[in-house]
DNA sequence: TCTTACCGTAAGTAAAGCCTTACGAAAGAG
DNA sequence: CTCTTTCGTAAGGCTTTACTTACGGTAAGA
């Protein structure tokens, strides 16, 4: 299981909208916070979630606390989706093939 | 929040391993339940989350029924972390650029 | 120093998620 | 038709998650 904390991470409505925040430059949290329904500690909890899976950085600036993306974990992910991509095709094409000439992929028997 | 769904559909531990099991090619339920420690109705509920995503493709086959990973809404994840990941680079070095010049980007005082 | 702004964490609660067992429907063999 | 195999779904229990309010700690300004 790869990424699994990473997708977990993304996994959340609130967390993809902070990410979409996020994608615009990097904010302090009670910036952030002002977008949305919920409390700020709300928030930085989800930040957390956030920085653990190593998806957010944070520059301390004074009592604010910058959180921006962080594009190296990002580039992990999207080099595993594209491998996973690049699996589900070949796996596809397979298949079809494989049904074409007998009708089931999988037909054995222990 | 784009790809909430699919997020949430690949964040699962057993649900990844399910994807990684299909990488190598089309299997029905009762095979894909054997190399797993919990039960089959367990392995349908998760594919049937996966289903739902649109990450996963059925064909029946008799009373058997054929899982497979569908390619269209893989890529379409992909395209979604490729552009995720173009702006998290272009935020990043803009911060950088930012902070290089006066210390702090979002310096307003409501 | 005193006050204000900013933020993380603890405690508690309501909701969602994952697993189990039990059951019913559909397809094929005899 | 009967029996078996394969599979999805319902119901219930247990764990995890996401939110709230309350509190403490740190940095900057007067």
């Amino acid at each position: 299981m790869p990424y699994e904390k990473e997708l977990a991470a993304l996994s959340d409505p609130t967390r993809q909208a902070i990410i979409q925040r996020l994608r615009l430059g990097p904010q302090n949290v009670a910036r952030l916070a002002e977008g949305f329904p919920i409390s700020r500690p709300a928030i930085s909890q989800h930040l957390k979630v956030l920085s653990d899976a190593g998806l957010l950085s944070v520059t301390p600036n004074g009592t604010r606390r910058i959180y921006a993306l962080s594009p190296d974990r990002m580039r992990d992910l999207r080099d595993w989706m594209n491998s996973l991509w690049d699996d589900a095709r070949g796996a596809f094409s397979r298949a079809a093939h494989d049904l074409a000439k007998e009708g089931t992929p999988n037909d054995r028997s222990d």
